[in-house]
DNA sequence: TAAAATCATTTGTATATACAATTATTATTT
DNA sequence: AAATAATAATTGTATATACAAATGATTTTA
């Protein structure tokens, strides 16, 4: 069944999960390769790019909720793909050699994800959508 | 931090969980008068709108699976608002009379979460961006 | 400088959701 | 009619996420 044929197709709460977890569904197969989820994927490729990144640094950019970014990294530790270094308050995360050698597969998980949804819905529309998300976003 | 501004702005996974998490976070303030999450309030006033509805059918409606439903039936169950009468291989549900005297208050939720978002974003973008949602999700 | 407030992270607990396997029923095939 | 396949719902288990409370460290205030 289309979203649009739903009861509750008008209804934003309704469409917008619906479509996230749609969403969700195609990067989880996109980022099986590399045995990860998606949100391990992309903080895990924040963490290779800017080594020494703060957990709350983190947690701005994912959109995440602090706790939400340990839980992460527990298990990105446990992978013995990251580390933890607790300085004072603060903590930096920095990545293994593992996650380094494991870099190729992960923007290539990136790519895939992106030409996937960019294929089925056109390169054009699906950065403006992209755009169009961020300006609702930003709104509410 | 706006979504825009975030290191993963271009994607579409990231973008989408973002504002799916923010829509639902509105949503779970407008059902709290009826203390129930929005799903269970969608799932509820489905029944109420269409007594003896199906459990598939309700899935089908909500997009989500079969087993999610039957949670989601069973809390609602629990809180004396549904009854389940299985014939057969198939499940229909019933509206409570304590479900039924909800109704108004349900009503005024969804009013409420509808009034709130498209005054943020006022009522032409908000239905059109509702509307462009579905093209999306029914061509991925 | 001691006490209090603030701050960053973590821990305990709870949520909605889904997948895989199971159960129970109906439909199909031989 | 018996055996098999298909179907609908449920159950067991796992996920990502968040909230509230706790911890530990720094900064501010008295």
């Amino acid at each position: 069944m289309k979203t649009s044929e739903s009861k509750f197709a008008s209804c934003l709460y309704f469409t917008c999960n619906a479509l996230a977890r749609k969403v969700e569904k195609m990067a989880i197969e996109c980022w099986k390769p590399v045995q990860l989820s998606p949100s391990h994927g992309y903080l895990l490729m924040m963490v290779l790019e800017d080594p020494g990144v703060g957990a709350g640094n983190i947690a701005d950019n994912l959109q995440l909720k602090p706790s939400t970014v340990t839980r992460l990294l527990e298990k990105l530790e446990e992978k013995k793909l990251i580390v933890r270094i607790t300085e004072g308050k603060q903590t930096t995360v920095f990545a293994t050699n593992k996650a380094k050698q494991l870099l190729p597969a992960l923007k290539k998980c990136v790519e895939n994800f992106y030409n996937l949804y960019s294929e089925a819905l056109g390169k054009q529309v699906s950065n403006s959508f992209v755009n169009n998300l961020h300006e609702i976003s930003d709104k509410l």
